[in-house]
This record gives C-alpha cells, structure tokens and sequence, in this order.
DNA sequence: ACAATGCTTAAGTCTCTATTAAGGATATTA
DNA sequence: TAATATCCTTAATAGAGACTTAAGCATTGT
C-alpha cells in the first residue's frame, strides 16, 4: 500500500513510516497540509495518515478539502488531543479514523488496516474469492485449507486484487500502489508475478485459475475460475 | 470516446492525454481555442477539456461560439481560478463541468464520464437494454445475470449503440468515435464488430438480437429482439 | 435480374502477455 | 565477514489474442 503522512514533528514521522515500511507499505512525508494535499493529487494513496497538530493551521480542513474534490482516499487522523468534540469533529469533517497519541505501532496498523479495508467496501478483514481467502490483518492467503506461501511483492499485488475484486486493475495501478513512484520499475514486472502468483495458487487448486487477464488494460480477480 | 483536449500547456496535456489513454478514450490535443473549434467542426467529439487559461484569449468565448454554432459536444472546463463567480460564468456560458487545478485523474475521468453521460440523457452509469445492462462506470456488460467477455473495440461500440439507444448510427459515427480519424481502418471492421457482437450476446440470450440493421443507414439498439 | 449493401469466415499482421532464465540486490545464517 | 539463500528485476523468446483485410455468399431494394 502507498500511504502518506502528514506530521510536522520529523520524529514521529519517522517512527510511524517504520512502522509501515515493516509491513510492507510504502510511504512519502509531508511536513505540512498544504504539501499534502499536493501530494495526493499528484500521486495514488491507499490512505493519509494526518497529525492534526500540523503548523499551518486547521489540520480538521484537510479532510474536508479532499472531500469537496471528491478525493475518496482514507484519512487517519492521529492527535494528542483526546476529547471526544475533537474526536467527533474529526470524523465530522471527513477522517475515516481516529487514533489518540502516544499509540504503538500494532494499534496504527490496525486501525490504518480497518479503514483500507472499509474504504474498498469490505467489512471483514479476510476477503474470500472462490477458494482463495485473503486475511489482510494477519497478511496470510489460505487456498482451501492451505496456507499460501508469497513473497511480499506477490502478496501486495494479491491484496489490491482482492481489495479492489470484479474490476479491473492496470498494470499502473499495481506500480502506484508497490511502488509510488520511487524506483519504479518497467510494468513488466507486473506479468511477472501475475505469473509467479498464478502457478502457487493454481498448484492448491488443482489447476483454477482466479487471476483473469483483460487484454490491453490488466487483470481482475474473480469469484468464479476460467476455462 | 473521443476527446478534444484545448491546452497550451504541453505537460498539462500530455497528462490529461494519459489519464484519457488508461481509459481507453483517444485524443486530440489543440493549443489554442480558436484551433479547437476548427478541430470540433472537423470531427465528432464526445467531449472537449478545455483550459480556460488558453493563450489566445477568452475562453469563455469558446463554449458560447460552439453553442452559437448548435454543437453540443460537452465541455469540462479546467481552470486555476477557483473563484465561484469563474464558475458561474463558466457555466453559464455552456460548459457542463468545471474542475479546478489541481485535480487528480480519479476526478477528471469522474467528471468527464458523468459529463459525457449526462449528455445522453442518462442519469446513472448502467444502460439496460433489454437483457443487456452496459456499466460505463465498470466498462463492463452483463446480459441477463452474466458477464459478457467483450474486446475493448466491440465494447466501444456497444457503449456507443447503448449511449444513443432507438437511435440509428452509421458506420462512420463508429469510424470516428473509435479512431478519431487517425490511421481510420475501412468501414467493413464495424460489420465485422457486430457481427461478433451480436454473436456474443446471442450465446447468452438464446439467439435473441437486439442490435438491428437498418438498410443503408447503419445499426440500432432496441429494447425489443429482431424476429 | 441486377446492383448495392450486409453477413460471415478465414487468414495475415500486429500487439500484448506468459514463461523462463540469468544477474543483481537484499536479507539471513553461520 | 563470508557464505548462503531468497527475492526482485531485466531481458529474451515463445505464445495467445485482437485488429484488419479480403473474399465469397446472403440479403435487400430497384
């Protein structure tokens, strides 16, 4: 996933981007609202994590900026203030989340997570296409009643197709989300582990391919296996 | 689709052009307003983006000309000036959307898709037909409850019957709205097209053809099947 | 019947995708 | 640190699918 953070405090920023960078995720930072809103026009987030107590002002009017362009990306708002008018303003205002300071690292990634998972419609964390079942909470894939061994890259690009299932997702879309634009690779690679996906699953399946190839525009993954 | 970009700004529109191209519209790009509107007498646009902050002058003028000249190709507005009373003018003088700089592709191809819907009369993204129901949202087709496997050619011109469905379109409509003039192929593809098409559709209604021929004239969508 | 238009099939060309292998980067282990 | 294993990326080639053209037959209109 692609998130950005929004967090003036450079500590914190750092603290919170390890945090995601060990589960995989990509980040950018932005030290002020201002920038991130930028930021989000010009690039494809799963999910903004925003610190509230940013400088430049009202931090609530991000949220409610993204909305007014109909920008759907996810909002986390993180701050130190822990009443509930702040909390209730918060999500009034467009944030999908809210999350106290000091918070430790599982609490952020639950929670940024959750509102990932809402966001695509999904109110479970384990989403079940045919056979194959992703669990984005623990990042494990069963096929039947097998655990799924994938590498990170192979499991990131199963979890957008299982987020994101029945429609069809471009070979860019993938780039955006794995890589955000920071030595991105040749679209390539997406074929690649299509086809490295493709072969693990179908050795549990016996064969059932999930993963439908939409010629010139990407792949889609879907309930039932083609012929 | 096909789409007539207005923007002196190379980079501006090379951006939009890709934007376009994902979704599988073409394009032609003009720098000036006074060269989009030869563009648009000259050829059949669904929709022209127009940059009201275009060298030559107003750009207001340029929605105003083409409604003067009873050409209703759609105009989506993209401005720096966020102000409401550009807007309004906008508006007034005929554009159908205005989008302000700067916007995300999600935003402008939302924008557009509503703008070139809207434009046919049709207030949601699903077209019904009979048993055929053309998601233009999805680029997807079901007939009764299953999905049609389209190429993106016979998808467009399916899109094209159902967005004007009761209405005959020749061959050269589909000429022009699927290459736009460049490297324009002969008129017997789209026989071809729908002959496949209706091959397609056949299979999953049961031999029930809703596109029919009018001699000489070209083909139409109808509610009702051909006996 | 004749001419014009439409339908269908088949074949060639082109573009995009699948698969494999090899090298480089990164992480792990001893 | 060196050795090892794993993963990522690129490149090359084979393969599949879509687009286009052309040809022959069928249908419609005069």
């Amino acid at each position: 996933m692609n998130i950005l953070i929004v967090e003036d405090n450079n500590l914190i920023a750092d603290s919170i981007a390890m945090a995601l960078e060990d589960e995989g995720h990509i980040y950018h930072i932005t030290n002020t609202a201002e920038d991130g809103l930028n930021a989000i026009r010009e690039n494809n987030y799963d999910a903004v994590i925003l610190d509230i107590n940013s400088p430049d002002g009202d931090g609530f009017q991000f949220a409610k900026s993204l909305r007014q362009s109909k920008i759907n990306t996810s909002v986390l708002v993180v701050s130190g203030r822990a009443s509930v008018t702040d909390k209730v303003v918060a999500l009034r205002s467009g944030a999908d989340g809210y999350l106290t300071k000091p918070f430790d690292r599982q609490e952020l990634i639950a929670n940024l997570t959750a509102i990932i998972r809402r966001a695509h419609g999904h109110s479970d964390s384990k989403i079940v296409t045919g056979p194959i079942m992703v669990d984005l909470a623990k990042h494990e894939v069963m096929v039947g009643n097998k655990r799924l061994n994938l590498t990170s890259k192979e499991y990131h690009i199963l979890e957008l197709l299982s987020l994101r299932k029945g429609s069809t997702l471009g070979k860019s879309h993938f780039l955006s989300h794995l890589y955000g634009g920071i030595d991105e690779p040749e679209s390539k690679i997406i074929d690649v582990f299509i086809c490295k996906l493709r072969r693990k699953i179908c050795a549990l399946t016996g064969g059932d391919n999930y993963i439908h190839t939409v010629w010139g525009q990407g792949y889609v993954l879907r309930d039932h296996a083609s012929g």
